[in-house]
Parts: structure tokens; sequence; C-alpha cells
DNA sequence: GGTGAAATGTGGTTGTT
DNA sequence: AACAACCACATTTCACC
């Protein structure tokens, strides 16, 4: 993982269609070799998969709202449950007074009101606290930081 | 937008690499018209791009969090200065007591609070309330809902 | 808006240094 | 770990329906 390899990230993030020879060019190597590095880095996991980026709005999920899960009991083992919300797109354990923080994206406010129904029915949930999200200023991926270059891998 | 197209949608989303022959195959269509599908998906913006989904510990972001940013004024033109911070991840304008909630991946606690004071420092910003990850159950895509069809496109 | 096929370009592999 | 050359296949375009 070095400046290279960070750079290929940042490119491909931007446009994963290019070719590996326009890869290549940009960084200063062979298509061939843009295309083993590239390679490594998804046998080490760096880059996960690739996929497309599609607006909410025109699959119909124009509500998007965070909720603070409270808990009467340990939360560590819930993520299936969560998981089995196809509305639930992220569902994180945080530290504070709430025990869980999800991401909830519905066509409707009544179905983000079903959501939070169905998140109360987990088991363990003592409460919900819904932030809905009036207007995005931006969503964007994570940038391949200078800092910090080995994050373990 | 019909149930084909957001059959395209999703398989795109797990694969972006597959071929459109196969693309095709499985929405029962020959490869060039699943290509020219896909193509108009692209033009109307319902795929806003094709991307690749990295570890955010590879590039070594180990630290999430979420940072609810309370205001003294109007903020529905502060969204450049949100954007100016790498870190920030997305930002969103909320209904409630905070105006903004932004979503914040540093490599150390210490970034963490450096991002802090930096969105002290935007104009009109009179605190921040940042809620720590301490584990991620997941992060996944938006799944094109059967219901809620077209969201105006 | 779909099909089928032709041509251009890319992905992926292999040799070599 | 990078390069160059290779072949198979995918992308892209086109005429036709």
């Amino acid at each position: 993982m070095d400046h290279i390899d960070r750079a290929l990230l940042a490119r491909l993030q931007q446009d994963a269609t290019q070719s590996y020879a326009t890869l290549g060019q940009a960084v200063g190597l062979s298509a061939g070799a843009a295309h083993e590095r590239v390679r490594k880095l998804r046998e080490r996991g760096a880059i996960r998969r690739t996929t497309i980026e599609v607006d909410p709005a025109a699959v119909g999920s124009a509500v998007l709202a965070y909720v603070m899960v409270e808990s009467s009991s340990w939360m560590g083992d819930s993520a299936p449950a969560f998981a089995a919300l196809p509305e639930v797109l992220e569902a994180h354990v945080i530290a504070g007074s709430a025990s869980v923080l999800v991401k909830v994206r519905t066509a409707t406010t009544e179905q983000l009101q079903d959501v939070l129904r169905r998140i109360y029915a987990i088991d363990g949930v003592s409460g919900t606290q819904a932030t809905v999200v009036l207007e995005t200023f931006f969503e964007r991926p994570l940038s391949p930081q200078e800092s910090g270059a080995d994050g373990h891998l």
C-alpha cells in the first residue's frame, strides 16, 4: 500500500470503467503493472467490490433518516436483526446513551414509520429517536488519505 | 424505470464487472438490449457512476464518527464549507435541534478532534456533538425497492 | 425498444528481465 | 514487481425488425 496504490484507488473511485492502460498512464505504469496492482488490492480486500452508485430518488427512496436506537440489553449480536430490514443501509454500535445508530432510506414517511415499528420489535430495543434529513449536501466515497498509510494490511 | 431496470441496477450494485451478456441473460434480454438499458440509466442519472468500494481500514481510516452540528444561523449554504474537509464523507441538513449531521472518517481520534475543531471554525457553527462508532455491523448500498417505482425520473 | 452480428478495444495471461 | 505480446472475449455500433 504505497502512494501508487492510493492513487489507483482514488482514480477507480472516481471512475471504475476506465481501462488499465489509462489507469497505468495516470500513475506512470504499464497497463499490465496497473492490472497486477489492482488485482492484489482486490485480493487483500482493500477493494471490496466494484459497484454502481444509484440515485436514491430514481428508485423511489426519497426519505432519508438516521435513527438512534436505545436498548435495555447488550446489542452486540443484533446485527442480523437489523440486516433483515432492507431499508436499513447502515447499522453501527455507538458510544453514548443510545447503543445502535442506523441509516434508513424509504419512499415515504409512512414507510419510515413502519421501519421504526419493525426496529422497535427487535429484541432488546427500548426506544428509537429518528432524525429526518431535509436536504443532503453531499455523499461521497472515502478518499485515500496521504497520512495513515496502511491500516494493518 | 420498470422492473427490468430495477433488476439491472440491483445486479450491477452487487457486481459492476459482469458482462452485458451475463446481465442480459439474467433479466431475459440480449447483450445489446441490456447495454442500451444501462446506457440510458446512466444518461438519466439513475446510475451516478461506476465506482469501487474501498475498505476504510486499508487506507488508514479506522475511526468513524457521526457529528451533530448545532448552529446559530441558517446553514443552508454552508455545503462548500463542509465539502472542504476531506474527512467529511456526508453532510445533511436535518430536522431537530442540531442543524447539520455529518459523517466523518479519520485515522485516529486525535485527527477526529482536529476535524471537530475545523467544523467549529465554520461560520455559524455554535457547537458539535460527536458520536463515535465502536463497531460497524454493516454498510450496504441502497437496494432498488419493488414499490416506489419512479421517484420523479 | 428489441435482435443478431461485425469490428474495435479491453481484460487477463504468459514470457522475460 | 514491471514490461511486452498474446489471445479470448467484451463493448460498442450497425442494419434490420
